[in-house]
DNA sequence: AAGGGGATTGGAAACGTTTCCATAAGGGAC
DNA sequence: GTCCCTTATGGAAACGTTTCCAATCCCCTT
């Protein structure tokens, strides 16, 4: 089958009587050209059905008009929408986006950065385990290729678009203070291998110390224990203390209202739960899951736009974070008033009296 | 910044001081060479960090060694993990991914399968609105591209992955019958641009006919009633006749879910509902959506799998539905026995408290 | 009428590969 | 010692563009 094999610039030039050059620059408006030799080959190249060949033009322009995409998975919506955003952002730039992902594998990761680069990619937007030790992604950089992260927090010779993790990590400690919390954990999934994760625990570490809470437990839980509602049952029981749990996802914020459920336990009665993220269907559980709402798809835009100025020339600039802000939900709530014995449990101050935070903020 | 410009296989043959075929030959272990020439050239390059250009390969050969892809949205987890699972299986050939998005719009869709063409693409992998209508598709075909559909049921000239559509919806409509429902109906949106969805309606619809229930009713919604709670609940009010609907995707049948739960009706009490897709979400739901489930990555995998297989020269066979299940839920259950004044109730049931809904929920 | 200038035009180089083909070198057999 | 064959090697063409540059053509000015 595989017919006349494409139809080139020559054929077009050829069959308008003219030359190669003059068919490019009537066809690419590049330069002078007389309103016969215009009709000509406009002519010809509808007759022939001619289209340019993005690889000859790559290769005599240096320029692939491709941008390279590399995030975890497409299965987590966070990534999908993001990706989806840099689409839409794309479309109309001319940019084509070439996507890879590592299913969370540091291995992989590295290596499709390499294909990507191999392929003379204009441009690369990633998402990656360990963006400060890839090697392929630095000597990108270096070599000058622009580079654009998503979801990571600044990083010295990278340009991010980012939500400040730190700062709305604290806004959650800071609101499960004002409803009276004392003892609260911070579940993480691969949390070495997050950047992400590690700073939402260091913002919630920090405002929980900062309210006179005292450090939260720092739960890290195995891909097994995540994925499983026994074992992560299992889990909760040995933190039966904790009042209020921030989980670093909100897959990990719905695995564990289901295993607190399952353990017989109401939320938000004995257990307040927050999630990170955002994704929509956490307003669809019962209850609504309360959450940490980020706009995936605005990371994605804005990751493109900083690439695509970048491409133009310009000085790549780190741009504000991206805003946040606080799906209510009904997940959170006060904690159970305390029994007597409640002080057995307590080394931390209990002088500070929730309710009066709370009218302070009102 | 944008440092010494890369570096071809010309500056690694001067570097290793032979020609540039040689090196070729050595990089590409493609022919016959001196251990004394192996050693020099690959010695060279590792210095100069050398890495082909896929343009210039491709030029050459005339392969890309990249595949198109096209899909409506990425947003939608049905597409993404169709996507995720292409990529997986493409990760090791070789190809590459390049990949666009219609956001559900017919000419969106056709230039960005004329994009993604004049990208000089290997093959394509699409699910578009129309592709029985896409001009640009069916020449590519003609010109011998190999092509690759997903979730489309069987069109003349290409090959597709999919599930049997029309099986799938006609186990919903058993079910319906095998458990005593006379009235249902059939939720559609974008009725008219999805063949799937034609596909799912002619499935029940025959077997509803076979099964002597009588025509269902087809709702066909709009974007805006599709979207908004309260213009979906005077939908559904509108047809509170009906005892079961099977929604044509799982967004629809949750979004009706809800409004139903808005307006009183318990579910599956008052109104049984069935989505279709097996998103997971529909796992958390209260109560549990039930729902066909479907392997989108099996479908990107085999989509991927055809066309590697068109790739290395086999011609296209269309390959047998992927299986799909029936995922039980909660949300089909008997219909209500008939009180006398049954067929008063069809507007507005305000008979039911919304407290006794909340009391089941527990 | 000749020269000059602007508008068009086409040849050819360059981009980075692969591969055909011819050449060179080395070794064994006569 | 010659010849032939095998093994290595490098030059050059080809892939489809864009663009530099020189050439041509026309028309206008002097």
């Amino acid at each position: 089958m595989r017919a006349a094999s494409r139809v080139t610039i020559k054929d077009v030039a050829d069959r308008a009587g003219c030359g190669i050059a003059t068919a490019s620059r009537v066809l690419n408006q590049s330069g002078p050209t007389s309103a016969d030799a215009r009709e000509r080959v406009t002519q010809a190249a509808s007759d022939l059905g001619f289209t340019f060949s993005a690889i000859g033009r790559a290769l005599q322009s240096n320029r692939s008009m491709t941008i390279g995409c590399l995030v975890p998975s497409l299965v987590n919506p966070v990534f999908a929408e993001a990706v989806q955003g840099i689409q839409e952002h794309l479309f109309g730039s001319g940019y084509q986006l070439l996507i890879a992902s590592s299913n969370y594998d540091g291995a992989t990761d590295e290596k499709a950065v390499e294909n990507l680069i191999s392929n003379r990619v204009d441009g690369l937007i990633v998402t990656m385990i360990a963006p400060e030790k890839s090697e392929a992604l630095a000597g990108a950089s270096d070599r000058g290729l622009p580079v654009s992260l998503m979801f990571h927090d600044p990083l010295e010779g990278f340009v991010t678009a980012h939500i400040d993790n730190f700062e709305a990590a604290r806004s959650v400690a800071g609101r499960f203070a004002d409803l009276g919390h004392r003892r609260c954990g911070f579940l993480a999934l691969r949390f070495s291998t997050s950047d992400r994760s590690r700073n939402r625990y260091a913002g919630f570490h920090a405002e929980c110390r900062a309210r006179g809470l005292g450090d939260p437990t720092l739960i890290e839980l195995t891909e097994a224990e995540a994925r499983d509602a026994a074992k992560l049952a299992e889990v909760l029981a040995d933190h039966g203390d904790l009042t209020a749990i921030f989980a670093s996802n909100d897959f990990l914020a719905i695995a564990v209202q289901r295993a607190a459920q399952s353990l017989g336990r109401r939320i938000p009665e004995d257990l307040s739960v927050v999630g990170f993220d955002g994704i929509d269907v956490g307003e669809l559980l019962d209850p609504p899951l309360a959450t940490v709402e980020t706009h995936p798809q605005a990371i994605g835009r804005n990751a493109a736009d900083a690439l695509l100025s970048m491409l133009r020339g310009e000085a790549p600039t780190q741009r504000a974070p991206l805003p946040f802000s606080f799906r209510e939900g009904a997940t959170l709530g006060r904690p159970r008033a305390r029994s007597r014995d409640d002080d057995r449990v307590a080394n931390r101050p209990s002088s500070v009296p929730p309710l009066e935070t709370k009218l302070n903020q009102g």
